[in-house]
DNA sequence: GTCTATAGCGTGATAGAC
DNA sequence: GTCTATCACGCTATAGAC
């Protein structure tokens, strides 16, 4: 790309334009959609023309992609030091569903755009390397899971793999409804998840 | 529509050609996406050409409407059912989530375009009735819920409204995964969904 | 009922002036 | 770095023959 040098002060102004163009992409793709967000929406909203998008990018695809990079840049560097951590797995798995309810309320659009392109993620070769890391994120949490029950803190009698699409989808899906900022703040989220994961709905006493 | 009869043998033997284009639809623009899906493409997968589809239904929206109109009355027929029972909370709450869990594993495509389209339900005037259905759901659940803390059945120090979403978003999710005939059965992902939302996923003897 | 043919428009992307 | 201008293509939808 013609717009990337590697000179210091030069550089990282540019690195910045780009940054704040990335995240107007962000807002409308997680709003509308990939594929109903036109370059020119982009442009409109960034303020300059469609065709001045491409000084920045090589491609729509591009600047989806460099979303996604940059969300699973945060997340990785903060799964890693819960996953080797020695927490107990129990502890393991509240760390790893915090630091996602923290990227829900952090990086909002960010998030959305990753749930709600995934399938586009899998199926385009072009993604290959960020759709992987799906898999990562299953092997870390079923490790946990398997851990969990071995020391009894978890239940042993679900489906690991069942019982891993529940927690997956029920954080994640959180994205959906959370409104950073708004009057249900994620520390509030977070008591009320872990909670109801763990212990379930019913009253313990029933 | 130029297409609709009202006269027996020859309108129902047009129903049910067009309940075969619907399920070809809804197969598409469950994979694709509505916006990704073009009528070329529900064309060639039915066998003529994209123009004839326009016999059947005036635009491609309202090919989405049919599908959505389709399942939502499978589901309210039976939700109603329930509602009006006069099971316990818990043992309606139950029935309901039973009721979804067989709309993902019957109509399983139908439920994918209405979960990834549900953006576009709520904005599209177009769809305001069908979108209004999400508000009875969750009128109907929180009124669940609210019984069965009154009754000690439900845990009374959870907000309801974020017990709604979790309840609400861990099932329906399912139907991202589940597939239809595979080895996993409906009632075995049931047994497990339902005992992880009650009960949890840590020891009970933890 | 399905076809041929196409209107009319919006799309992603590019070339080159400034 | 952003603009003007535009290309080449794909899209939904329609008109009218068969």
């Amino acid at each position: 790309m013609a717009s990337r040098t590697s000179q210091g002060e030069e550089s990282s102004y540019r690195e910045s334009r780009r940054d704040r163009l990335l995240s107007t992409c962000a807002e409308l793709i997680a709003r509308k959609g990939f594929a109903s967000t036109t370059v020119r929406d982009i442009g409109e909203a960034a303020g300059l023309l469609s065709g001045s998008l491409y000084y920045y990018f090589d491609s729509k695809e591009s600047m989806l992609e460099q979303i996604i990079v940059k969300l699973q840049a945060y997340l990785w560097q903060r799964y890693d030091e819960v996953a080797s951590s020695d927490l107990s797995p129990r502890a393991k798995l509240e760390g790893v569903l915090r630091v996602s309810l923290d990227a829900i309320d952090q990086y909002n659009d960010e998030v959305r755009v990753y749930q709600n392109e995934s399938k586009l993620l899998e199926e385009n070769e072009r993604f290959q390397e960020r759709a992987a890391r799906s898999k990562d994120f299953e092997r870390m949490v079923t490790g946990i899971l398997r851990d969990g029950i071995a020391t009894g803190e978890f239940r042993a009698d679900l489906r690991i793999e069942v019982a891993f699409r529940f927690i997956r989808d029920s954080v994640w899906t959180i994205v959906h409804w959370y409104r950073p900022g708004g009057e249900l703040g994620i520390d509030e989220v977070a008591k009320d998840y872990l909670s109801m994961l763990f212990g379930g709905i019913a009253s313990p006493n029933g």
